[in-house]
DNA sequence: TAGTGGTCTAGACCACAGA
DNA sequence: CTGTGGTCTAGACCACTAA
């Protein structure tokens, strides 16, 4: 028994990964290849890939063609943070979700997002901003501009019931996005919004969501920017993930 | 060819997204097994499987065992952030990197910190609290328990040449972890170290790094932690995903 | 050019959980 | 109990890229 036999492809990857946790595998070791790995294990040459691959895609080991495969130097941790819609993270802490929209109107967008968006500056933008809250405690202020050239029909859609964090979610499917995590202090506004001081310190999440077979449905305008959102998240809000 | 025979997974994995995008399939609806699907692709049930297993770790799909395959309500979005060592990060930025140690001493810990590593509460911990720099300008602050008890050869590890971010990183194997990302208002320390006013909103990142075959290598001590890291950055950094 | 990872195929068995 | 996804296997060919 002195190479028990691995069964599935967790079992083998766990095994890889003590050799690099016990060092017997260094940061930098070429290690050997697929087919010579199947067969010390005794399992399939796709299993071994299964493992190997998967050991890549969580950053602990870097693969290249004819190159091999080798330990990371640099384990950088893959961070993978869940962004549900706002009411279900609500609802999971077991509080009462709450929604008000507190502004809604097509406006002249500032340029910062008007470039974003890829519109000509002079552009009418769907300007929302609502909260969310906790148990009637505010819990996060949304503050989106929407896409009317990419999403023309949102033009007469009211926002006064459901979120458009929401609606966007269930109605407007997306190929990519792009997301950023930060701070800010909370302005005049967002501090009365929220029923905090100003200046206290709010975690921000700017997201943008594109769609490269947008446009109106005729053309080919790849990369779509649809709609870009800012949650200021009320004080003391922590995102978590596990690495 | 009303039916182009796609040839990988990754082809047959856009055909799937474009049914879904397309809303041929709609959030919540039940769509074909594996097997039927693959034979209405023309490819291997396995090639199928990766395809919609990819979709489903994108949180596009759900899959479960005899209830099948649905396209997903709240199409969660999962954003991948790559945690770099700070160095890297800063040098990426074609900036020269600067460390600077500001505190170096074995202590008594908070409780919370205690509790965390599961330690006795009047445990000796090292701590250690530094300064990255990018072009001589203060980056981020880093704000760092290690457990002596699991890494007691880290006693005698001077960190003023190295960050303990990197020298932990490059040997200090570790399973897993946790991360959460939140927002502080700088206090009045760490404002004069980052050379900012106090009160100003910084973004923070909290980690606790584990390893389940730690101890001091005799017992098995599952599920240790090996050491809790607080970033606090800079007024105005950001950290960015792709979704 | 040759070695390595990337993928496909067909068939098989298994594990889980819904009906 | 039975349908579904999860996985394994052996062999094959392909695609990329370092040497």
């Amino acid at each position: 028994m002195s190479k028990p036999v691995r069964r599935n492809w967790q079992d083998v990857m766990s095994e890889l990964e003590q050799r690099i946790y016990s060092r017997q595998w260094r940061p930098g070791d070429l290690i050997p290849n697929e087919a010579d790995l199947a067969v010390e294990f005794g399992c399939a040459r796709v299993t071994m890939n299964r493992a190997l691959r998967t050991l890549a895609e969580t950053g602990l080991l870097d693969r290249r063609r004819k190159a091999g495969t080798r330990v990371a130097l640099n384990p950088i941790s893959k961070a993978t943070l869940q962004i549900p819609v706002i009411r279900s993270e609500i609802e999971a802490l077991d509080h009462r979700y709450g929604y008000h929209l507190l502004h809604e109107k097509i406006e002249h967008a500032p340029e910062l997002i008007t470039t974003h968006f890829d519109v000509p500056s002079d552009s009418r933008l769907l300007h929302v901003i609502s909260l969310h809250s906790a148990d009637d405690t505010p819990y996060v202020i949304e503050d989106r501009w929407i896409n009317l050239v990419a999403l023309p029909h949102l033009a007469d859609v009211s926002f006064a019931a459901l979120s458009a964090n929401e609606w966007l979610l269930q109605n407007t499917p997306f190929t990519h996005g792009d997301i950023s995590f930060g701070a800010a202090n909370a302005s005049t506004e967002e501090a009365s919004m929220l029923h905090i001081k100003v200046g206290a310190a709010l975690f921000m999440i700017e997201r943008t969501t594109r769609d490269r077979n947008a446009g109106n449905g005729d053309a080919k305008s790849s990369d779509t920017a649809l709609t870009n959102v800012r949650l200021l998240y009320r004080p003391g809000y922590q995102a978590h993930a596990k690495l």
